[in-house]
DNA sequence: ATGAAAGCGCTAACAA
DNA sequence: TTGTTAGCGCTTTCAT
């Protein structure tokens, strides 16, 4: 092991004759960086990379007073041990896009740095003084808050914390979901379960309402039993509202899985079930991470994670280059879905009776008005 | 926005009435710690946590001469888009063991940051100024070399270099699959046939060949036709390796996979084949990753990633912290495999002329003495 | 067009 | 036991 001193800026401007100040002004092209003959700039350039110079970040941040960092806080996982597969994408082309503007991206994972709770996840991210934090779907309000009271550029990606005032980059969910009902029903589906969350935030609620909308739209009444909601997008939970589902007479020839989560879930209970997948039930899965893996492969509604994660980016470098200036309105960004076909949809292999079954039966009936808030 | 400067030493030090050399010392406990009367530590103490004090991270790295990061390089992952488990794991474990000893990880996915080729990680890696270099699996031997030459404790992990003399921390895998072997041989398979990769590095090599000698010593011949080796760990070569020992005859009653990965494909290609797992075919993989979440769920060979992760920590910081002694020489760690049944593996359905069948058979048998590569 | 000088926040000798 | 001093490597006025 020889700790060789690593070259400097001193080095480069003695190879190149000039001082360190004009190796700083020609690497960091300073403001119309028509400061330096052509001369010495090509001598300095030739000198860095003949020594393969590279700034001490360190020595960079505490000059500037920023550190080129941009933290990136990924959602917190309900009992996965591999990971995230959309954090682990948000972090993949933030990290490019950031890299491309002089920036770095640093994930801050909360399941990591603040396995306690409290301040914990904002004191540590104060301590790496990032100079932007992007949030993937926080749980709470409060961390959000104070980062961007304590001045740090802000993005809250997916689903955002709505009562902080910050920039936001969401996902309008509608587009995929659409695509995703009329291809059932084109294929001929008229009993389709939905298996999804019960949480509040806006994310579930619209994917279900778009979901009820759409059926209403084709005229498909769904009974109440048909809408599972359970508290997590876990596979387990998945599994149990399939089964759930299926004690449903007559059952669904359809299964649409508000999360990848919940359609692995479902393949299990379906497996254990016996029942195949596509012959005697088509599945469909909002989300699109899991969904090419799993057999059969699932059709999926795919969100935009690169596009996301790039306009993150943009979004807090812009702040940052505009630090300045006035604080300007927080940009909301909604990025549209699409839906992505593979082999888990089918006809339905049960036609008989289709449409006369449903309304002949006594069941309490969601309606378009109630899918839509009215009543 | 109140870009509020943030809270420094000096801050603390007029807080408390000291000098900020003081508040160093009482904040670094230097040696021995006994340097400050307790009352002026006291003072300190709450001075800091008052103004809710963090030292400035850049400020410290560029005195102390080092950033107390840990850049942790994880293996490159074979067209997943999800992210890579295992480098999950390792990141996770090792980021909070580092933690503990005042250290950060950072990673460095070479599929970020060195999308290029050549040097590209190397300089990457170098600008950052890491402490030490955690490489799970490197895939080259010259990033690792040039590293550790640049004077940067160096650890490598599962696959390592050998071409390269650092500290490896490695498994062993033949605890896990011997168990395997004869659990499986303990239900009554006799027809196994293994799932590999043909990549010649010793991890590959050595499942194998535990595989085939636990087989020898409960002298059940394999033929060569059920040793199925492709390039790449991935679903779509696990699915085609499936398929081809399926095409043998008689065929196997069980499956060993080399790799989670492999393990998925296998159930594709097996639910392709519309044979059930475990009724027509009991499956077992190697990684334990994905096993519990597919279906059924498999019986996997677990590897120790916390243990892994952790040693890996204490490798680095220990090399760090006796840097100026002499070149000692490097550790290197091998720690054990484990069992996990779960439910893809049954009795073979098939009992028939279980132990004569193969024997009549004219086939080439890879023997004892194959398999420990002696003819 | 270039250089001199100051200082970001911190720590490690050395003095006191 | 505590304070003083001198930088770490870099960028940025301000002179020249």
């Amino acid at each position: 092991m020889d700790k060789r001193r690593s070259v400097t800026s001193t080095d480069i401007a003695h190879a190149a004759g000039v001082s360190r100040a004009t190796v700083s002004v020609v690497l960091n092209g300073t403001r119309g960086n028509i400061r330096v003959s052509d001369e010495t700039r090509q001598r300095v350039l030739t000198a860095a990379a003949a020594l393969n110079y590279s700034p001490h970040p360190a020595a960079q941040a505490l000059r500037r007073q920023r550190s080129s960092e941009i933290a990136f806080v990924p959602r917190t996982m309900h009992k996965t041990e591999f990971g995230h597969p959309i954090a682990y994408q948000l972090n993949l082309h933030a990290s490019r896009a950031a890299a491309r503007r002089g920036y770095r991206v640093i994930e801050v994972n909360p399941e990591i740095n603040a396995t306690g709770d409290g301040d914990e996840l904002f004191a540590f991210l104060l301590s790496r003084r990032p100079d932007g934090v992007m949030f993937d779907s926080p749980t709470t309000a409060d961390d959000v808050r104070r980062i961007m009271e304590s001045g740090i550029a802000v993005v809250q990606l997916m689903r955002p914390q709505l009562a902080v005032e910050t920039a936001t980059i969401t996902v309008d969910a509608s587009r995929g979901i659409i695509d995703a009902i009329d291809h059932l029903v084109g294929l001929g589906h008229r009993r389709i379960a939905y298996l999804g969350s019960d949480d509040a935030h806006i994310a579930n609620r619209s994917r279900r309402e778009c979901f009820l909308a759409t059926l209403a739209r084709h005229g498909i009444p769904i009974p109440a039993d048909y809408i599972a909601l359970g508290p997590e997008y876990t596979l387990e939970q998945g599994a149990a509202l399939t089964q759930r589902v299926l004690g449903c007479s007559p059952p669904p020839t359809a299964l649409f899985a508000a999360a990848d989560n919940f359609a692995v879930g479902a393949l299990h209970a379906l497996h254990a079930a016996r029942i195949r997948v596509p012959d005697a039930m088509s599945v469909v899965s909002y989300d699109d991470v899991y969904a090419a893996m799993l057999y059969p492969p699932i059709t999926s509604v795919s969100q935009p994670l690169r596009e996301i994660a790039e306009c993150a980016i943009e979004c807090i470098t812009g702040q940052l280059e505009r630090a300045a200036g006035a604080a300007t309105e927080p940009v909301h960004l909604v990025l549209p879905t699409h839906l992505t076909v593979r082999q888990s949809t089918q006809l339905p292999r049960d036609e008989t009776g289709e449409g006369a079954a449903e309304s002949e039966r006594g069941r309490m009936m969601v309606s378009i008005a109630a899918s839509g808030g009215e009543r």
